[in-house]
DNA sequence: CGCCTTTTTAACTAACTGGTCCGTGCATGA
DNA sequence: TCATGCACGGACCAGTTAGTTAAAAAGGCG
């Protein structure tokens, strides 16, 4: 639109809301909901307390807006994975390695979903659209499990809402526990060599289960 | 002259720290640290609050002390499993049973740790005796993964502490982010089929993992 | 008994924190 | 140009919270 004018104020409600929700998810993502401070998160923002009121009402409003914002933007990356024309071994080790790089570059968003989980998932069950995210990975999963059953690469008996467990928990758990876990075995998990074993594990761990049936 | 029903008063400090400790740990973890109220705790506690700042010195302080109970109670609990005698892939799985019934039984004990992770573990930190805790189960978990190469039951290279984890984050994952998944796929995981089920999968993968070099 | 530890009670404070009041600046269209 | 509605901000309020104070008194050990 127009250029920047030091002296007068420019009113842009969009880039206001937008900043104070991107301020607002390190806070609650660094101290939880309770921990969070109102205040702290006025001061860095460039805009006043007043407005953060003003655009979303409540500090519960606000942290359900950020956690809404946080699940919209992992739905946006993915899926464009081109999955469907890979043999199923090298689509699940894709899809692996996307959820392993995903958790891991989004300690964040880790950290909201550990958050919302000691609070119950209370304010996620408020969300209308949350809950029908996570259908396209399902679907994706059993894609690939009934191809792989067709040309007999998998022989398990297996359910995908399952295996989707199976693999998110190993990711999803080396970044929510890295604190407490590198405390008790002094282990950098962050360290790159790690982080590449760590990824092939998961994904040999997947593919060994789903060869046989024992 | 009316008198009170409790005519004498029992002095007893080791019943009433415990007392408090364990209306703690409920009110940490429901709440996490910075949820949690002092209040709360003095309400629910058959003492005062008094008697927390007496014993406590401060809230971070029972916390930290709530945190190291929570640990020495594991402690106590694992190990006279006599996995010695067993085979290797007995004696495996029944350790991950253990692991898998220990956080499915204690929610609490996985809540504690997980708002201690959003934290970054720093009142872990600050705790000396929590940190040499688990070299029990990796030293248990090493002879394990010796003898079956020994015997030809397992073949794959892997770390004692690697396995740990690929075990832990499961049965961790299962009870720590339970309210959001069973919100997001409409499950209900303390179902006891769904539990069975689990159980045997975390299992049947590690063992398949480890039985064949990939 | 004599002395130290444990326990009780209730009021209190100083700082904090979520939320609001009320007035001002800005842009636009009539 | 002026009215109107949205965007904005500093100061303030009222409730909450960790932590304290003080005065007593009962338990228990030697």
């Amino acid at each position: 639109m127009e250029k920047h004018e030091q002296v007068s104020r420019k009113n842009d409600p969009e880039r206001t809301r937008e900043n104070i929700l991107a301020v607002a998810t390190e806070e609650f993502a660094a101290h939880g909901l309770a921990g969070a401070r109102v205040d702290a998160i006025a001061e860095r923002t460039r805009t006043s307390k007043r407005m953060i009121y003003y655009y979303f009402t409540s500090k519960e409003d606000l942290y359900l807006a950020v956690l809404e914002k946080a699940y919209r933007k992992i739905r946006s990356r993915e899926a464009d994975l081109k999955l469907a024309g890979m043999q199923p071994v090298a689509a699940l080790r894709t899809l692996i390695s996307n959820t392993f790089d995903h958790d891991e570059n989004h300690p964040e968003f880790v950290r909201l979903v550990s958050g919302e989980n000691i609070l119950l998932a209370v304010h996620m069950r408020r969300s209308t659209e949350i809950a029908d995210l996570n259908v396209s990975i399902i679907r994706t999963l059993t894609d690939i499990l009934e191809r792989g059953k067709a040309d007999g690469s998998f022989q398990r008996e297996i359910d995908a809402i399952d295996l989707h467990m199976l693999i998110s928990a190993f990711c999803f758990f080396r970044v929510s526990n890295a604190h407490t876990f590198s405390t008790i075995f002094r282990r950098n998990l962050s360290e790159s060599a790690t982080y590449e074993r760590h990824k092939k594990m998961i994904a040999d761990a997947v593919i060994s289960y789903l060869r046989l049936a024992m």
